[in-house]
DNA sequence: GTAGGAGCTGGAGTGCACTCCAGCGCAACG
DNA sequence: CGTTGCGCTGGAGTGCACTCCAGCTCCTAC
């Protein structure tokens, strides 16, 4: 074992393989007030705690959700888990759980678009037609 | 009416009200090759025919979806709709909707986290307690 | 003791997708 | 016939979110 410290904490690079994060990103939203400042070892390298491991992992679910990295930000810089923080952490959830359904809302209809058109191109592929739409007038000759 | 000029033609700025693209993004599409060439009246200005008007709602839903501008234009130069190229254009379509239900799939999993994560400050806040996760040691003083 | 490997820091660089002009031309209006 | 408005072109600029070093410090193993 080179690697437990402390209770079942991990290095960077495990961190990194279990989120998919990559150890640049990870050190970058440390100094960028993404995550709380993440404990030492006793040379110098982080350990992350189980806790802190699951705040990397709502943090990648805000930001794949679309959060903008200043937002983030916000979120975090309500400070460490003391009551009174409580309630703007919350709003701030809330209006990114509205956001997160829009998206997937928006996601679907596209995903109907799309499988639209999908169906267009295997009807008139049996069939052996040209398609009507797009009169792309590139006819260079 | 200052606008028709064949059957219910369009100009940019409608389209973009219509598409809520900009009319920049219009003109940018078109010169990298997202869009066909789209027609010009007499006067060099665009007119967006309602056909064009439905392939640039496509690409909106295939850029939206995640599809990056590289893959939309080797969409696009599979040409106009000629029977040939149909099954290339197909095959991109049915990949494209297989990533768009991961990413739906991968949105609702995080929706689940947002939501869990809500639910326990809902009840942090309720006891009045604290969060026993993400040990924020920013203390200045 | 030194060679090697992992991580560290701060800063510069990158990729993507627009977005914003400056300078021009056409058409209509008064 | 000037001027006002809209759209056009090509090119430069922007914002965001990483990503990639160079040069350093520790530890560990030989």
């Amino acid at each position: 074992m080179t690697t437990a410290t402390r209770p079942a904490s991990l290095g960077i690079r495990e961190v990194a393989e279990q989120t998919g994060l990559s150890m640049d990103t990870l050190r970058w939203y440390e100094r960028e007030g993404l995550l709380p400042l993440v404990d030492r070892g006793s040379d110098g390298r982080r350990r992350y705690s189980p806790a802190a491991v699951r705040f990397i992992l709502l943090v990648q679910a805000l930001r794949r959700t679309g959060m903008p990295v200043a937002d983030v930000r916000r979120f975090v810089q309500f400070g460490g888990g003391t009551t009174e923080n409580h309630a703007p952490r919350m709003a701030m959830l809330e209006k990114q759980e509205a956001a997160i359904r829009q998206r997937i809302a928006l996601l679907q209809h596209d995903l109907g678009l799309v499988q639209d058109k999908i169906r267009t191109y295997r009807d008139l592929l049996a069939r052996g037609l040209d398609c009507e739409d797009e009169t792309e007038g590139v006819e260079p000759a």
